[in-house]
DNA sequence: AGGTTTTGCGTATGAGGTACGCATAAAGGG
DNA sequence: CCCTTTATGCGTACCTCATACGCAAAACCT
């Protein structure tokens, strides 16, 4: 039998806490002590268990997410897609994940989970294995990418509403001079960033969509030159 | 006249010395008291013409970019191509940038003039105003998420080199289950993973370029589909 | 010169991460 | 059944930070 006193926690009820108040109020409100507080321990009890807060923020990032989901069947294209729109979802449900510092490859379970999952989508086509890593990394990157902006862009909103909104295009008009940006003075005055919903949940969808849908294209492409 | 005591310092040189202790050591040693002993100020000096470190901070970001390059004469193509490359390059050069919480849409001078200078690329193309919105944002998130990714990367090689490089392929041998994750069992197997220099720049830049070129592509095939 | 205004900054407060060491509990050996 | 061994729980203390507050210093105005 393993000798000494009986742990009450483990690595895990720790790392459960502090995604729950993380969930609830953001990563910034996860401490330490905030976190020892919310499962009824002292802070340094946490310590036992923890290395220090970057390993807990690390757990954290792994557990984040939930298992890849299964995709249809058909086409690669149909599966990616499908693939990408969930670990969008994934993200926006814990925007918290964003700001945890990552270092090195991933190594964790999920994270390796949804990287196979991208990767058995690609199994019919005729890519090489780098071009397949190449494609999901892209696409993983892509993703990445929209999901900060979205966060960017609605924590922007949610601070402060009336700033955003209708007065952004108004703002903008403002600011920018027509003889030092020519093009984007012609896009502000074509009304493009006037609408009032302009970062709601319909208009961020769409703007994924398509951009995943161009780098799609793209790779349908490069497919296509190869077969 | 203006009436009162002359400043010293102001919001510029802050920010100025702020940057400079970011290049140097990241963006973690960057404090408030920090900056002012730089400065051969006191630290509550520093208050005067900085709201909060908040504040200090997106006016980093702002001024973390050079202003955009020319780009070359030619097709929209090759110009965004080299927009792209220039923008990770700018990344690259101040990895603390992806570090730094923005909170809604830029109206830096900087980040304008870089999105007027992409939309600037699409000119002499049929698209849409919001279509060609579309593809910047679309470029920028992709940028975005690759420059992170590549940070994240590198920092988890800096910080111990001996793990990664060619011990990661060797690691994810003994991690990934074949019965549970096949396809990413057979990457693993073919080597893909297993290389040295796994993480090095010309790797980097190639994946970078595949990614770029396949969304470019999808975006040809897009205006392709509309003349 | 005296009043006004704005900047410089010393002090103090409170929060957060964590090193250290002792108290405490659980097993094993006699 | 007591004592030793070993691992956990956690109180105390220290250090770093951000920042509110208030006074003193400097520059302008009349």
């Amino acid at each position: 039998m393993k000798r000494g006193r009986k742990p009450t926690i483990d690595a895990a009820d720790i790392t459960r806490a502090a995604i729950a108040i993380a969930d609830a109020e953001g990563l910034a409100a996860v401490s330490m002590a905030r976190v020892a507080q919310e499962m009824g321990n002292a802070t340094m009890a946490l310590y036992r268990h923890v290395k220090s807060k970057d390993e807990l923020l690390t757990l954290m990032g792994d557990a984040a997410f939930d298992d890849p989901p299964p995709l249809p069947d058909g086409e690669w294209r149909d599966k990616l897609e499908v693939w990408a729109k969930e670990l969008l979802k994934g993200v926006r449900k814990r925007p918290w994940f964003l700001q945890i510092p990552m270092s090195g490859p991933p190594t964790g379970p999920r994270s390796l989970a949804w990287f196979d999952s991208a990767l058995g989508a690609l199994e019919g086509t005729p890519l090489e294995a780098e071009e397949k890593v190449g494609v999901v990394m892209g696409l993983l990157t892509f993703v990445h990418g929209e999901a900060w902006l979205n966060v960017a862009l609605t924590k922007g909103f949610e601070d402060d509403p009336a700033r955003f909104s209708r007065q952004y295009g108004q703002r903008l008009r403002e600011i920018v001079d027509p003889r030092r940006m020519p093009a984007l003075a012609k896009i502000v005055a074509a009304g493009v960033f006037d609408m009032d919903d302009l970062f709601d949940a319909d208009d961020v969808a769409a703007e994924f969509d398509f951009g995943l849908h161009l780098f799609l294209e793209g790779v349908a492409t490069h497919i296509g030159g190869r077969s």
